[in-house]
DNA sequence: TGATTTGGTTTTTTAACGCAACTAAAATAC
DNA sequence: GTATTTTAGTTGCGTTAAAAAACCAAATCA
């Protein structure tokens, strides 16, 4: 028996946790956004058991987050790179930085700054914000069923669940 | 032996991620987002084995980002509720959201969407903007050793390991 | 009064994790 | 020209956490 896969909830978050919802694959991808490209990079940086590295670059790879690129014909010497769809999960990855940033190691601690290039200064905390711009708090948005939703969307989001062997 | 803990990395992303990087976790918080309050609400709603929801409402309720509230004296009925720290990290959640929108399920095709309540309009896509409010590609931005820094972390933020219980 | 709901805990099984050792080819050092 | 190191993994094994199901006790509903 396989461990619970979210694969048939009706739910992007629970699509999306599916592919990404794990510590070393959200340390992979921060590892990626940072620069770092190779196995033994990761490996380093990570810390991460070998065979459990192998296990997330490959399911990245296979949920196109990732591409695997050969740097030396003919020879077995790869390099990981976002694609399309794994580099716009870095928004995803900021607002996780930045929540980390306050509320883990506080303002003035963060380990880490980032910044626009070109003029050097930071970026901005990471917000929801309506149509016309307007940062919005939480109990000022309300959900509703989507166009592509099914019936019961609100009141259960429960899918029918699968046993996988991913 | 036990799991690795992210606990000492000199990271954001890393101590986030320990909290609430796996499936569950993020689940449970997005099912508190969209209004379930109760055990047997995420019970129901995400299909989760009781033991496991029981040990990750306790993690997140010790993590503070949760509370937990007794909803009539001297009787066991609880419900839970973000506290400050923990409503913060909605906009994770919708930007993992609008990426299974976009990426999983499609354009024209998300399964619940987003609204201002004050206007009814769909929520802004969450983005990276500079400081005077352009988004910004991944490309554009660089990381730099913020004022919390020590002296390695853009070469390596491998911090020590340790094996906790949690 | 008997069934159901609520909020769990306990028990058992099984899959995932972590570690160390191994492989095999290429690159570098001596 | 041989030896060591680096790269990119795979294999095997023991441990641990997750999943499923059963159980429990108090409160409430029918």
């Amino acid at each position: 028996m396989t461990r619970t896969s979210l694969n048939h909830f009706h739910c992007s978050m629970a699509r999306t946790a599916d592919i990404i919802g794990d510590k070393w694959s959200l340390l992979i991808l921060r590892d990626v956004f940072l620069g770092s490209k190779t196995f033994s990079q990761f490996q380093k940086n990570l810390g991460v058991a070998r065979n459990i590295l192998s296990d997330r670059l490959d399911k990245l790879v296979r949920n196109e987050i990732l591409e695997r690129r050969r740097t030396r014909p003919g020879v077995e010497r790869y390099s990981y790179h976002f694609t399309d769809r794994g580099s716009e999960l870095v928004p995803v990855l900021i607002a996780m930085m930045q929540w980390g940033d306050r509320w883990i190691f506080g303002e003035g601690k963060e380990p880490l700054e980032l910044n626009d290039q070109k003029t050097g200064r930071p970026i901005q905390l990471i917000k929801v914000l309506s149509a016309d711009g307007k940062p919005l708090a939480n109990d000022e948005m309300s959900a509703s069923p989507g166009s592509g939703a099914d019936s019961s969307i609100l009141t259960s989001f429960h899918g029918k669940r699968s046993k996988v062997s991913d």
